[in-house]
DNA sequence: TGCATTTGCGTTTACGTTAACGCATAGTAT
DNA sequence: ATACTATGCGTTAACGTAAACGCAAATGCA
């Protein structure tokens, strides 16, 4: 069916049809009331190939994600998956344009999502993970088409959320490691970076999965690799408490926490499970300093994202608002490193 | 980079570019030549819009696909992967034709495929799990685009094979097992239906991972669920076996065998764990019959299956060849019930 | 009444690619 | 010599959509 189809069935011009279809005036009522039956009738779908075709724009999707070598490689990760969506969509005219912000410093988001949208680009995936710059920015493009990676954006319409439930995660992580850690003991659930979202969630699910479980008692707890002294604190921690037996990092800092426990040589004590199956925590699993990963798919959250933006804009589809990634396990047995495929033993 | 610029360039018309372009001969060497370095000069892309609305082509994809209802929901979940994908595609023109065959009927495939074939698809979707007939179905079409999901197919070149490692998966089944049942005692692993490669894999590494650990002894049974007596079968084994810990079914019919030992009174003993996460075996999991899903992410096989074959002949892109599906650890802290989506607690 | 604007509609061009067609010129066979 | 065919190239008509343009007729305002 198309609108030259239409047209005959209709006893009018394509111009007519067209005009109805984009709604742009100068048609007689009744003949629009024609036209929309005839359309309504035959389930007139407009041919994708002809339209972009017609059109022959760039559709350019703007990315806005906070330093990506600000943490140790997640989103990183992130980008990648952004960047292979990019890839395969490039024959059908996308493209992405990439900004990156400091999330710990204020009005950096803003700053640069302002900068980002003056370039008009079709639409924007954002990582909002300073709520109040992102919901401000939002505010001032009331018509641009927006997705969300990371985290949820309370009262905004994103065209699609790419998220996974943090406090889940924390519970998952407790059951983790009770499973690798039978013996009860004194458990750390250690933040790195100041707390965020997820961060604080997914401690939140960990402590409560220990809340009735007598055998483990838990302790919450920061260090900050830059500037202070995390040996010196971790070493103390580990004399208060001589019967730690585990620790969960909620972000993908696990492998620098792992580093100090082994320097402390406390590893055969202490079962280590953290989040993001980022490069260095991949090695660290294979060297046998970490013990359980859980991931939060983030490549798969920045591919996705991007998809959702391009089937928005470009194919006129209405997607899922909310993509809602599972909890990945991930221990030595499952652990797929770059290159090796299918590897039988 | 369009065919009139780069034929103004070379001073020639649009059709002698074509003709270089899709080598249809009648062009003089030279002109080629000349034709050829301005193209590699500029990097000449078709545009894809045009191109696809000038051939105005259905792309129709045949699936081949053992009966959906011949097991319990693993093809059904992977049914509904290449629906997904279909419906988005729809709009780029892209629809798929599916058949079914028997597999344990000899010379179901082969028919079936013929019969797909006949109808002239421009690319196949196939799960290879009949070797030999699928081998001489493919050998019959030489020139024609397939992908396979489930398995791989040794001695063929596809455009790309959606697998996951079984032997691993065993192993991490055996891992699993040994974390969620600490106690040792005596394990089974269960097949159910004739002898595939995947389930075969699945036990080898199952039994694989216990080789080295005393505390535990291992069996392998087949139970058949059509017009025999499997509770009986189950019973006898139990009651030769008092230590009996823990069962793993090396496919989609845990909730099957989960089933049986509930009627036995034996869960309370056994920690069961199986593949594949179909509606049943979750619901299992949710009523603490089963203690432990693996997926092989059938849907995302079936899904990303679709996609590589559609950018193959619509977009002409070359993908990876081989796409290694990660092995999923479910548990009920991170399982995902249909509807469910990032609820808070 | 006269002129300008608005309304309603048809016509046309363009997007980039494909492939059929046409038309010379050159070479080959009868 | 005439009638072929082969070669090398340009021209053109689609594919379906979008939107500018044009042209009547109807309406508005003096």
């Amino acid at each position: 069916m198309t609108i030259s189809e239409i047209a005959k069935l209709a006893n009018v011009s394509i111009g007519t049809v067209d005009r109805v279809l984009h709604k742009r005036g100068r048609v007689a009522p009744n003949t629009v009331e024609k036209v929309m039956s005839i359309i309504e009738e035959h389930g007139y779908q407009p041919n994708t190939y002809a339209r972009n075709l017609k059109l022959s724009r760039q559709f350019t999707i703007g990315v806005l994600l906070p330093l990506l070598h600000s943490e140790y490689g997640y989103w990183n990760l992130m980008y990648e998956g952004i960047l292979k969506a990019a890839k395969e969509l490039s024959p059908l005219a996308v493209t992405i344009d990439m900004l990156e912000f400091d999330r710990t410093k204020e009005g950096s988001l803003l700053a640069q999502g302002r900068r980002i949208l003056e370039k008009s680009v079709d639409a924007l995936l954002l990582a909002p993970v300073v709520p109040a710059e992102a919901k401000t920015l939002l505010a001032d493009h009331p018509t641009l088409d927006y997705a969300f990676v990371d985290s949820p954006l309370p009262d905004t319409i994103p065209v699609c959320s790419v998220i996974q439930n943090p406090y889940q995660g924390g519970y998952l992580a407790g059951r983790m490691l009770h499973l690798l850690q039978p013996n009860g003991g004194t458990l750390l659930a250690v933040q790195t970076h100041r707390a965020a979202y997820n961060s604080s969630e997914r401690v939140r699910g960990f402590l409560s999965y220990f809340a009735d479980k007598p055998a483990y008692k838990t302790y919450d707890m920061e260090i900050h690799f830059a500037g202070q002294n995390p040996l010196g604190d971790l070493d103390v921690f580990y004399r208060n408490h001589p019967d730690m037996s585990g620790i969960f990092v909620v972000n993908d800092a696990i492998h620098r926490v792992a580093g100090l426990v082994v320097q402390l040589g406390r590893k055969s004590q202490t079962v280590m499970i953290g989040y993001d199956a980022i490069a260095q925590n991949c090695k660290a699993m294979k060297n046998k300093q970490v013990d359980c990963l859980l991931s939060q798919r983030p490549e798969f959250q920045g591919y996705t994202a991007i998809y959702q933006l391009y089937r928005k804009g470009l194919l006129n589809q209405l997607p899922e608002t909310t993509i809602c990634v599972p909890i990945d396990i991930i221990l030595p047995e499952n652990l797929m490193v770059e290159g090796e495929t299918y590897l039988k033993p």
